[in-house]
DNA sequence: GTCTATACCTGGATAGAC
DNA sequence: GTCTATCCAGGTATAGAC
């Protein structure tokens, strides 16, 4: 039961998290977490070599919960339509239940703080989205277009309501959106 | 004719936003701004009170470019899907040809150097589009559905591109995408 | 208006006791 | 494993000559 371990690694990684979001990761010192974490910086860099670190571990460890996210969704089944409605909605209800963890995925400027990082556009998650999108097109469950273009169009919509919900432009938690913006999506805007 | 003057405010500002973009603001010191124009730290300083007022200054100076080409879109006329259309080029071309100014624009997170500004969400920019999607719905235009989901919808699948493009995932000039990204956008992806 | 030299301080990281 | 005290590099900003 390495119980002080666990916890006090979990408790940095907590603490950075929010501070990184909510101020950024430059503008988040060690001894922002020390002090907003209650321990010392010791026991920081006993648990973490360096700063980059404790974001490298957050980068890593959150990417890899949104995969099992994503998979999750794939694995549930169903025709293309089906995955995109589904796949929409964990995305809508994961930002409303945790904001915090959204952002630092989606839009933290993980190349200026992570340097060796692949860009989150190139990692795992976005591959399996766009491999379903490829499969799906040549299934032809899509309409027949480049599917980058199928990719931003499925959904550059919902992150930009995500965006928008971080921002604090969106008040209303966002999966109540879920089913408009399906049918914009499917279907068009136009009139 | 105060030449050295405009020439070297401009020459900094040059350099500022072409490494702030490169690089991040936080990576980027004074001293390589210095660097990178050949010129001096107490010349930046003479030009600027603090590093900070050169990001601001950008920020203003390129928000309200991005105004004046949205505004000369709107004026061109049309209706609604006109416009749209017309925007999204626009857009994608402006990336293409200054993929830089964009990218500070829209991908530089202000909040975090820029703590006084508000953020681009709330920026005249956004409310000009906004009030034309509204509009455009109570003329019929469009199909009548929230207006954030609308502006999401016409205009999320655009941004994404430009993230891609600018994050090296797309290779292509992103004009190339306007027709099937606009048609995508009015009349859906199902089949 | 531009330069060099330098003051000053923040913040990442270490040392070593407990 | 946690703590306190401290080091030190790098970065913002200033002083003052030209």
């Amino acid at each position: 039961m390495k119980k002080t371990t666990t916890d006090t690694r979990q408790l940095i990684l907590d603490t950075a998290l929010r501070l990184f979001t909510q101020n950024g990761y430059f503008n988040t010192s060690v001894h922002d977490i020390r002090r907003e974490a209650n321990i010392s910086i010791g026991s920081i860099y006993h648990h973490f070599t360096t700063k980059e670190q404790i974001a490298a571990s957050l980068f890593s460890s959150l990417t890899e919960w949104l995969e099992e996210q994503i998979l999750s969704v794939l694995h549930t089944g169903g025709d293309c339509k089906t995955v995109v409605k589904n796949m929409i909605t964990m995305l809508l209800t994961k930002t409303d239940e945790d904001p915090v963890i959204m952002q630092f995925i989606f839009y933290a400027r993980h190349r200026e703080f992570l340097p060796d990082e692949k860009p989150l556009c190139s990692s795992r998650p976005f591959a399996i989205i766009q491999q379903h999108i490829i499969l799906a097109t040549e299934n032809g469950e899509l309409a027949d277009i480049d599917p980058v273009v199928a990719a931003s169009h499925l959904y550059g919509s919902t992150l930009r309501m995500i965006q928008l919900k971080l921002d604090g432009v969106i008040e209303k938690p966002l999966a109540t959106y879920a089913d408009d913006l399906f049918r914009c999506i499917m279907f068009g805007i136009s009139k």
